[in-house]
DNA sequence: TTGAAAGCGCTAACAC
DNA sequence: GTGTTAGCGCTTTCAA
């Protein structure tokens, strides 16, 4: 039978190399005041013993366990999967590691939270999470660093960074114009979110600068099946372009549009810029939201927060930007 | 300046209660010679104060951290993402929280599995990771159970939960035959695992034993921009059915023969069933691999290893099953 | 049935 | 520059 040997703690190092466990400590981690010559000994006693730090116990003593709670939503959608893909990714690159918990629902959020604070985490990156409140109370309780990733109706102190959801409804507006449209249409989701509302917002805004008004808006949930459904209503209003809350509402609308009048549809703009759009049976036009930088900021920002009890709130904008394809080339609509 | 005041310890429930911290402990975890009446005391003193026992203190002493660490690849596969979304909500159901990395890369995945034994998991899951190797032989050399989630390269000691791709094979096979096709043809992926080479060793076998072989083969990478430049070749070869290695690669011939020729195309069958494969632009038949299951016993597994010093190996296969759609439909040829 | 005390592995204040 | 010691918050023998 095995003798199960447990993993090498840091007395042992201590022991190899002739020196107290504080000195291991100390020159593992880089303190100046340890003399280059027992700093190569440590090194070369840890590494032969291959030496790995229990962070459990220095999580424990230090009141800081290096661990980042994430909480996100459906991760089917593949803009959220890519977006946690991205925030592991920094996350790792800053030494954090990632609790990750899904709250799909309000007690699940709930639930997810608890175990968070249970685990004593660093902070708090709530992923596009709906039932943002919950959170938001749970970490003000436990005194944790939070921040909110593309939401932002927290209260003012709660940290958050996001897309600039009103000026990208503007950007599309105007592009849609250059392209000729002259009658618009909205196709909603089904939340209620600060930032979907500025989407449309933002879109309706700068149309009526143009001296245009919506004359078909429709909703639906983030889903293909439904969103195909309630598609032929709104294709119905004969507006000459269509902006989608989401890359799924653009193209279940395509997909409708087609079998509808397979030669002319609507220019039709997404967000979200999820891999599908470039796929040349859609090569939809659509935002991005720049994840890439948003998710950098964010790590950045958790890892600014660690330890500055509640020192500040940062509250950052991303400016996302519009990718045009073929969905809203003039020539498109016929 | 708010005080900040420090989450609630074992401490401050023993004295509101009038009792010890020992009994504290015991009482909240169903000691059962505790008096009922003490425990009533208890409970309710430590939901007043919403005493929640910190889990890294547990954790060290305990020498079991109720974290399982899992490693994952390429969350822009939808496939992916779906089943780390069901490890995520299973294990929360089993009261365990997933640490997730992210391990495209050798010493990504290396990196990785560092950091998962310095944070003392219970257990790892490795969910269709490459570099498996690595991963094996530090789970082996820190004695943490680990499950191997569809890859079963590793040596007969190691655990694994995978579908039964050979099997899947042979089902496609029998499949495209009775809806008509007489000639066939293979799209495979890039990747070398023994699950992809079964997948197509089923296929070939069956159809060896009906009487046929394989008219063509290509492969590409999991890629739908690469794997579209590749296909117009394999369509050249005829086949009247094709079998592709995953959806990506059945979507991007789909739509490779959709521009080469409108009116007739090759039945066509994907692996996976993905959310895309439903959506009536694609219609795609799939091979559903049956993730709810295999997750499921894939956290069942995990949860029976925690804490069984390496007790016993579990190799379990998950039957696949055949989901038809039109892609397959025997009218979708001319 | 309950309490006192030790200890998980680490780091940091305080000696020297 | 290095060692000694205490203690993070919890559970669990061992005593009572």
């Amino acid at each position: 039978m095995d003798k199960l040997k447990k993993q090498v703690r840091s007395f042992e190092v201590a022991e190899l190399a002739n020196i107290s466990r504080s000195t291991v400590s100390r020159a593992l981690s880089g303190d100046p005041r340890i003399s280059e010559e027992t700093r190569a000994r440590v090194e070369a006693a840890a590494a032969k013993l291959g030496y790995q730090p229990n962070l459990i116990a220095r999580g424990l003593k230090n009141q800081s366990t290096g661990i980042v709670g994430v909480v996100v939503t459906d991760l089917d959608n593949p803009y959220h999967a890519h977006a946690l893909q991205l925030l592991i990714e920094k996350l790792g690159a800053k030494r954090l590691a990632p609790l990750v918990f899904v709250g799909d629902t309000a007690e699940g959020a709930e639930n997810a939270i608890a175990r968070l604070m249970s685990y004593q985490v660093d902070a708090v990156i709530a992923l596009a999470a709906p039932f943002s409140k919950q959170i938001v109370a749970a970490c003000r309780a436990g005194k944790k660093p939070l921040i909110l990733m593309n939401r932002y109706d927290g209260p003012d102190d709660v940290s958050f960074v996001c897309g600039d959801s009103h000026r990208a409804g503007s950007i599309v507006a105007d592009h849609l114009i250059e392209n000729g449209a002259t009658s618009f249409a909205y196709f909603a989701g089904d939340d209620t979110t600060s930032i979907s509302a500025d989407r449309e917002h933002g879109f309706t805004q700068r149309l009526a600068e143009k001296g245009f008004e919506l004359t078909g808006r429709a909703a639906s949930r983030y889903d293909h099946a439904q969103a195909m459904s309630v598609a032929p209503m709104l294709l119905a209003c004969g507006a000459e372009a269509i902006f989608c809350a989401n890359d799924t509402l653009a193209f279940a609308l395509l997909d409708a549009a087609r079998t509808m009048s397979p030669f002319g549809r609507p220019l039709i703009v997404g967000y979200d810029n999820s891999s599908l759009a470039a796929w040349p049976a859609y090569a939809l036009t659509s935002v991005d939201q720049n994840l890439e930088k948003m998710t950098s900021v964010t790590v950045e920002t958790a890892h600014a927060m660690v330890g500055d009890a509640h020192g500040g709130v940062s509250r950052i904008v991303i400016e996302p930007y519009l990718v045009a394809r073929g969905s809203t080339s003039p020539q498109s609509r016929t």
